[in-house]
DNA sequence: ATGTAC
């Protein structure tokens, strides 16, 4: 992109002015690099989001930021319900509350690598993986509105993990506000039996390990230290979020239209926050986000009896478990006025800082953990919310490495056979469910994490803390 | 992301 477009703030933050129909400015964060490598089409979706109806203060970007549909991936915006605020499906995404779950073993890295073979096979076959794939459970209709109402509650309810958990999951495991009601009979029949399965795409299940630790006292609180070994869990909310997304795509276009409402793009299908199809697509949304919490629930109660068969001492512990694609009514400082605002993070994760209420006790002197994917050849990330985040991006920060091209791009330029030769040479074990899904997800598609994750920590949307490298991955 | 083009 030309960065002669843009106005620099600082090293890492760059202003897009206002201009045209836009309401805001846009706001870019990344290094230089990153900002120059960035495509066009961002700098065209974050000045779209700009224009639409009620947004506060300025459309933004986080620095692994790329293409998507309506919003960027790594948008975040703000809504304000009184000033005629939006609410809008493209700013949350098909895959609703897609999120990281990292659990701690107390393993050490040479306690896991002694049994690396067994255990990823192990895993393979407890953990459903792959497009269209069910899992065990054949759920009711009765007990899928429960799953919808209650999110991670409903999984602890039944056995799938411990009440502990809930504590360590953002909103307590359970969005408020969900109404099974205005979520479609064909959404929730198709969700009917993929709770508990990771899906597709880039999604994953790894087991990793904590290679390098920059803050001593938040690694303290979040229960991390070098060479200990963690599992983190990559994955959404599977058909159901995907057909809410297909789903309100038509409702809000046709309310669009009946209102004549005009809109910057045709993918920024939107209605206002104070109308019945807007209601309804948050309390459907919030659904979404309980399905994606109950599943990786689930799915975090799998691994632990996966680990409990070759560790039987071991304790897996719930870190944390945030969403990277969701609309939040969340309190805000508005030019001195605390204010509920609809914050949107498509490909982008909540990163509040230290003292705020929503954070676990634990937790709440440091900051919450910021839980960052990146390829299954390079780095995760753990990071800590800022105060800072909270002034600059309504407490945000990137969510991965974020691709640097598509899908269709890396098939042509890998074929996933090799890929995973490539990688099992380096000592990373992987399990696909399909070699063209790994060709797609091969880490050379990828931005180069540590700078994304360096150009978050520079920014003050979040701050280093740990860096995990893979041992093995489960690949859907 | 996705019963990967109902």
């Amino acid at each position: 992109m030309d960065t002669s477009l843009l106005r620099r703030i600082n090293a890492y933050c760059w202003e897009v002015p206002q201009q045209g129909a836009m309401r805001v400015p846009g706001r870019l964060f990344g290094s230089g690099a990153l900002i120059r490598d960035l495509d066009d089409m961002v700098l065209e979706q974050v000045s779209q989001v700009a224009a639409l109806p009620g947004i506060v203060r300025a459309s933004l970007a986080m620095p692994d930021a790329h293409w998507g549909y309506g919003f960027p991936i790594g948008g975040v915006a703000a809504f304000d319900p009184d000033r005629g605020g939006i609410i809008s499906v493209g700013g949350v995404g098909y895959d609703i509350s897609c999120g990281v779950r990292t659990l701690r073993t107390g393993l050490s890295k040479e306690d896991v690598l002694s049994v690396l073979p067994e255990l990823v096979d192990l895993l393979a076959t407890v953990i459903p993986a792959g497009v269209g794939r069910g899992g065990q459970l054949r759920l009711s209709g009765s007990e899928l509105d429960d799953v919808l109402r209650l999110g991670a509650r409903w999984a602890v309810a039944q056995g799938y993990g411990e009440s502990r958990d809930l504590e360590y999951i953002e909103d307590g495991g359970c969005l408020s506000g969900a109404n099974p009601e205005v979520v479609s009979e064909t959404a929730k029949k198709r969700q009917q039996d993929q709770v508990g399965t990771l899906g597709s795409g880039n999604h994953y299940l790894e087991v990793q390990y904590v290679d390098a630790i920059y803050d001593q006292a938040a690694a303290f609180a979040f229960g991390l230290k070098e060479g200990g070994v963690v599992v983190s869990l990559h994955c959404g909310s599977r058909a159901l979020g995907h057909q809410i997304g297909t789903d309100y795509i038509q409702i809000l276009g046709r309310a669009a239209q009946k209102r004549s409402l005009h809109l910057p793009s045709r993918d920024l299908v939107c209605a206002p926050i104070d109308s019945k199809e807007g209601r309804d697509y948050y309390q459907a949304m919030a659904c979404g986000v309980n399905c994606a919490l109950a599943n990786r629930q689930v799915l975090g109660h799998l691994v632990r009896q996966a680990f409990a068969e070759m560790f039987p001492l071991a304790r897996l512990e719930l870190l944390y478990d945030v969403s990277h694609n969701t609309c939040k009514v969340e309190d805000h400082d508005v030019d001195g006025l605390r204010k509920s605002l609809y914050v949107h993070r498509k490909g982008a994760t909540r990163s509040f800082g230290p003292g705020r209420q929503e954070l676990p006790a634990a937790y709440r002197g440091v900051g919450q953990p910021v839980l960052i994917g990146g390829t299954m050849g390079t780095a995760s990330y753990i990071l800590a919310g800022t105060v800072e985040s909270e002034a600059m991006a309504w407490g945000s920060a990137c969510h991965g490495a974020g691709r640097a091209m598509s899908r269709k791009q890396a098939t042509k330029r890998w074929k996933g056979k090799s890929v995973l030769h490539e990688l099992e040479h380096r000592g990373i074990l992987v399990r696909a469910a399909s070699q063209r899904g790994v060709a797609e997800e091969a880490p050379g598609a990828y931005k180069d994490v540590d700078e994304v994750v360096e150009s978050t920590h520079h920014a003050g949307l979040a701050r280093k803390v740990g860096r995990l490298r893979p041992l093995a991955c489960i690949k859907g």
